[in-house]
RNA sequence: GCGAUCGUAGCUCAGUUGGUUAGAGCGCCGGUUUGUGGUACCGGAGGUCGCGGGUUCGAACCCCGUCGAUCGCCCCA
């Protein structure tokens, strides 16, 4: 027999119960993006590589090391996306989408990291994500969070935590990034190997250090509040005051920073209460939802500056917070006890599906062995054909609501 | 890229200091029993023990390599 191939590493094949997980996390996805009034979009699952190594920073490791990049039969180099927003920000700029802005923008689907994989992690992964572009005002965070938090409750997940902080504008940041690098230098033999490395390519990534060395260095780390303008902690006090107003819980992480280039201002992620049964449940995966705010990246990719907030939520680290979906039993199981009646059980069988109930068909193995995997497998409602005096004749097991209802559609018998 | 653990039936797993023909439960297929029902019993199919090499009289078991999976580091949703 030929030999069947592998699945690529990280790729999963979902079914059963994690399909259901699934899907649940897609549908109140959408129906809470409705209520928000965040447009649907669709976009390519590929680009030219430079929308990405130019909108996420040449430098991160997404870039350098993660992408799966190639050159398609034109020679040009093209890659699958590994995030939404360098490809939304370039649908918005190639198909003159400001003439909608301010826009609210919704989409879900598959992205990909050659990454090596681990619990909540894979190379085929998928997320959820909403945008509001061309909104340079604090209530469009506002909006993005209500709507994120709205989402998780609808989920049912708990103990989870909405952590905000803010990176300042452009000056701020710079300053605030020029002033850790000077602080860290100082005590740079003592921190770990990889913190060391930071410093040169992302210091700002020593503050969120799972390394003990590190750890005592960064509690006495400048803090971004020393370097905001006037402006920036204005931002973010209306940030936070509207966050209030709308009911979101939230909770000052001064350390937190975000690993792209390109984030401004506002920058949060939800991260499971430690010792909750949700960080259990994540492993070492901890971030189920994340963003903030970009107004510079409009610009990398050459166009007019322009204000924008996003944030993205892995599904299988979601699906695996809302725990197990068992597959919905179907409304009624059409069993065929002697193949004599198989016309009589497909005729019935379609009746029911027109009359809008959920049916399925259980008409092959042993015919007396039917009825008994029909129970086992679980139904509102077991439709049993025999053929009583040469005539095919029908039994219903079910309770009297479900009989009333089956009735209706198929007759007395 | 680095590290740890693990690969035995479709699934979950047992398999004694290395010793005859590799097992169980569930699932699947068939039969008997029951006969308005989720029962019980009997039988069957299904395994190159991930793959390759080595040690040994003899390897699922020990050693090396390789592939794969899982979890962690880095990074990130």
């Amino acid at each position: 027999m030929a030999k069947t191939p592998q699945a690529i590493r990280g790729t999963q094949d979902i079914f059963g119960a994690d399909a259901e997980a699934f899907a649940f996390v897609v549908e109140a996805f959408e129906r809470v993006r409705k209520l928000y009034r965040f447009r649907r979009v669709e976009m390519p699952v590929f680009e030219k590589t430079e929308v990405f190594s130019r909108a996420i920073g040449e430098t991160t490791d997404v870039v350098s090391k993660e992408m799966y990049s190639f050159g398609d039969r034109g020679g040009e180099s093209l890659t699958l996306r590994p995030e939404f927003t360098a490809g939304i920000a370039r649908a918005f700029l190639s198909n003159g989408w400001q003439q909608h802005a301010p826009v609210k923008l919704a989409t879900h689907g598959p992205l990909f990291r050659y990454e090596r994989p681990q619990k909540g992690r894979y190379r085929q992964f998928h997320q959820i994500d909403a945008e509001i572009i061309g909104a340079g005002e604090p209530q469009a965070d506002v909006e993005l969070l209500a709507m994120a938090d709205q989402l998780l409750k609808e989920l049912g997940i708990t103990g989870v935590t909405l952590h905000l902080n803010t990176l300042g504008d452009g000056d701020s940041r710079e300053a605030w990034r020029a002033a850790l690098v000077e602080y860290f230098l100082g005590v740079k033999d003592e921190l770990s190997e990889d913190s060391q490395e930071r410093l040169e390519k992302n210091p700002l990534r020593i503050l969120d250090s799972k390394d003990r060395r590190d750890r005592a260095f960064v509690a006495d780390a400048p803090k971004i509040d020393q370097f905001l303008s006037d402006d920036a902690r204005a931002f973010f006090g209306a940030v936070t005051s509207g966050l209030d107003a709308a009911g979101v819980k939230w909770q000052r992480a001064e350390s937190l920073v975000r690993g792209l280039d390109y984030y401004r201002h506002t920058a949060f992620e939800f991260i499971p209460d430690e010792g909750s049964e949700a960080a259990g449940k994540l492993g070492s995966q901890s971030t189920i939802l994340g963003g903030g705010r970009y107004d510079g990246l409009m610009e990398s990719l050459g166009g007019a500056p322009t204000p924008a907030v996003g944030w993205a939520a892995g599904i299988e680290r979601l699906a695996m917070l809302v725990g197990d979906r068992a597959e919905p039993n179907a409304d009624a199981i059409v069993v065929v006890e002697n193949d004599g009646a198989m016309d009589a059980a497909i005729a019935a069988l379609g009746t029911l599906r027109r009359g809008g109930l959920t049916a399925e068909l259980f008409a092959s193995g042993s015919p007396r062995k039917r009825f008994d995997k029909a129970v086992k497998a679980g139904a509102e409602a077991i439709v049993a054909f025999d053929l009583r005096d040469g005539a095919p004749a029908r039994r219903i097991k079910a309770d009297e609501a479900a009989t009333a209802r089956l009735e209706a559609l198929l007759g007395r018998s």
